[in-house]
RNA sequence: GGGCCCAUAGCUCAGCUGGAUAGAGCAACGGAUUUCUAAUCCGUCGGUCGCAGGUUCAAAUCCUGCUGGGCUCGCCA
């Protein structure tokens, strides 16, 4: 399906044949032209001005004789200052439209399987209370970004590590105890730094009424141990929940404790010894990350024998290298930017290949009510659980918005307009044009402008109009982008491809009549509007959003 | 102070593998309706692409320095 750029480049390659050398040929790469115009063109001259001591122009006067004859082009001409414009063939054009129809939008942009397993960690906020709104973006980011490698013929699991170990575990615990113990005639402090959040004494109150009488009969030891577990369990229950309230689902939850308890870090630190690379001091078990582009040496076991974060990272990550993946790419929020180098050093300490670790960093969100930013604070009684956000705007409403600028910016989100029901909604703007279509196909449909209708080939040279051009331009870059918002891990961009091509959509659909008496202009014209709809479902998969048949 | 991110229209942001005239939404102003969804569309206004150098036939895009803002620098996770 839709593969223009690769059809190109592989058929120029081809012409070209001994007209550029071996060195060369890698230049020879077609892109989208300016606005304005379907074609596709090559920069090949230009590069090659210098080499060969020509003008850019005379060298692609000369190599355009030879794509000229290329099967999916038209019109092929050398234009100045030096390049080779490409028009697309009519039937070129017409048989990519048509591979399109009829294709389940969930495999639309699907390449070839290539076997490869891709682990994609988000969220993973530690287990100790409800997701913060700020865990949303990472949900929607890591969420599009795991579909999107889909469409790359990758196989992809989606995983959440649950940080059920450790000293932040273990003040939640206390927390909960705080609030507990008196329930059953007993104390226990609350520790300095521990959890005051308004859920932590309702977690008591839940864990009471479930087994408060077999609590009063532990030990100490084995009754905290039990708090452990109620708490994170029903934690974990409410953010799966408020996960899944935002269509994010997990493949894998993996337990920290798991890591622990089943030797890992034993092991990796055992690799980390037979490769020299750790030593001890004060008592601690220290790594020499400095010697892997670490700017300091970190503690891989405690002075009190218990494993640091960084040791059960660095297991945790063997762990799935273990498991077969080519890729971790881990999704993290701009707080978490100090781990990056190093986790890297960790990597390169294990032996694990380069490219084996991504990390996305997202920048921070603002909220935005009545055009003034939201202070986020437990005091204010402003909405801070993510569980709150997806209810108040919508499911589909908050993955767009947390997709509306790129990881690396900062994010305004406005909660008045997310709830909006007006096409100032990008989400609701992606709706509408999609009902609108429906709503033509089925109009069409009804007077047997669609099955038999289209079975005869339409004839793409009657799409003459600015309007017509530049749906069709939108439609036939589409797997080209998705590809590149891939390659490039930009999961935002398919947002703006389907925002894009709603406008073009709209455009078109005011302008132009598609059920008409001409019935060549109306195949044509349908043509489009089919394949706009099967394009848009396929945005819409792969964004995790829902579109209506009809508003 | 070190590391990473950002700086593009009044506001919020896109901008691919350097490539032809830098785009969208909102805001402001002006238009279009015997219509397949007007819940729409079109037009106008608006930009020294933070600053200064450099590389290149060509730089918003790559490199260096600077300025301003954000995040971050624990034997926490």
């Amino acid at each position: 399906m839709l593969n223009l750029r690769e059809t190109i480049d592989r058929q120029v390659s081809l012409a070209l044949g001994d007209l550029i050398s071996a060195e060369e040929a890698p230049l020879a790469l077609c892109s989208l032209s300016h606005p304005g115009f379907l074609d596709y063109t090559l920069s090949l001259p230009m590069k090659l001005a210098r080499t060969r001591h020509k003008a850019p122009l005379a060298i692609a006067q000369e190599l355009q004789l030879a794509v000229a004859h290329i099967a999916c082009a038209g019109l092929v001409e050398a234009v100045a200052p030096g390049y080779i414009n490409i028009q697309l063939s009519d039937s070129f054009v017409a048989n990519q439209l048509t591979s399109v129809l009829g294709v389940e939008p969930a495999v639309l942009f699907q390449k070839d399987a290539n076997g490869q397993k891709i682990e994609v960690e988000f969220v993973s906020a530690n287990p100790t209370g409800p997701l913060h709104v700020g865990n949303g973006r990472g949900a929607a980011l890591g969420s599009v970004l795991a579909t999107l490698l889909e469409t790359q013929g990758y196989h992809v699991d989606r995983e959440y590590y649950v940080n059920d170990y450790g000293s932040k575990m273990k003040l939640f615990t206390e927390s909960i105890a705080h609030y507990l113990f008196p329930m059953l005639g007993l104390e226990h402090p609350m520790p300095d730094e521990g959890y005051r959040g308004a859920y932590v004494p309702g977690l008591a109150q839940v864990i009471y009424d479930r087994e408060g009488s077999h609590l009063r009969s532990l030990r100490e030891e084995q009754r905290l141990a039990a708090i452990e577990e109620d708490g994170k369990t029903l934690v974990l229950a409410s953010i799966r929940q408020s996960l899944e309230e935002m269509g994010v689902s997990f493949d894998t939850w993996f337990s920290e404790r798991y890591l622990v308890e089943n030797g890992w870090n034993d092991r990796v630190l055992q690799q980390f010894r037979d490769r020299g690379v750790v030593y001890d001091r004060d008592g601690a078990v220290w790594l020499r990350s400095t010697d892997f582009g670490d700017d300091k040496d970190r503690v891989l076991v405690r002075r009190d024998g218990e494993p640091t974060y960084t040791l059960t990272d660095a297991a945790y990550h063997f762990n799935k290298f273990q498991r077969g993946y080519v890729k971790s790419i881990d999704v993290f929020g701009a707080d978490h930017i100090g781990h990056v180098v190093p986790m890297r050093a960790l990597m390169k300490s294990l032996g694990l290949p380069d490219d084996f670790l991504e990390v996305i960093i997202y920048q921070i969100v603002h909220f935005l009510r009545g055009g003034q930013r939201v202070v986020l604070s437990k005091q204010t009684g402003e909405i801070i659980e993510l569980a709150d956000l997806v209810r108040e705007v919508g499911k589909d409403q908050a993955r767009v918005f947390f997709l509306l600028s790129s990881a690396d910016s900062e994010l305004e989100f406005d909660l008045e307009v997310a709830k909006e029901n007006s096409l100032d909604n990008p989400a609701y703007y992606l709706k509408y044009t999609y009902a609108r279509l429906c709503s033509v196909i089925r109009q069409a449909s009804g007077i047997g402008a669609v099955g038999p209708f289209m079975a005869s080939p339409a004839d793409v040279s009657r799409l003459k109009t600015s309007e017509d051009r530049e749906l069709l331009k939108c439609l036939l870059k589409a797997q080209d982008e998705v590809d590149d918002a891939a390659r490039t891990r930009q999961p935002h961009r398919i947002l703006y491809l389907a925002s894009e091509l709603a406008k073009s959509v709209n455009a078109f659909y005011q302008k132009e009549k598609v059920i008409q008496e001409d019935s060549n202009l109306a195949r044509a014209r349908m043509l489009l509007v089919l394949v706009s709809q099967c394009l848009l479902q396929a945005y819409a998969h792969v964004l995790g959003v829902t579109l209506p048949e009809s508003m």
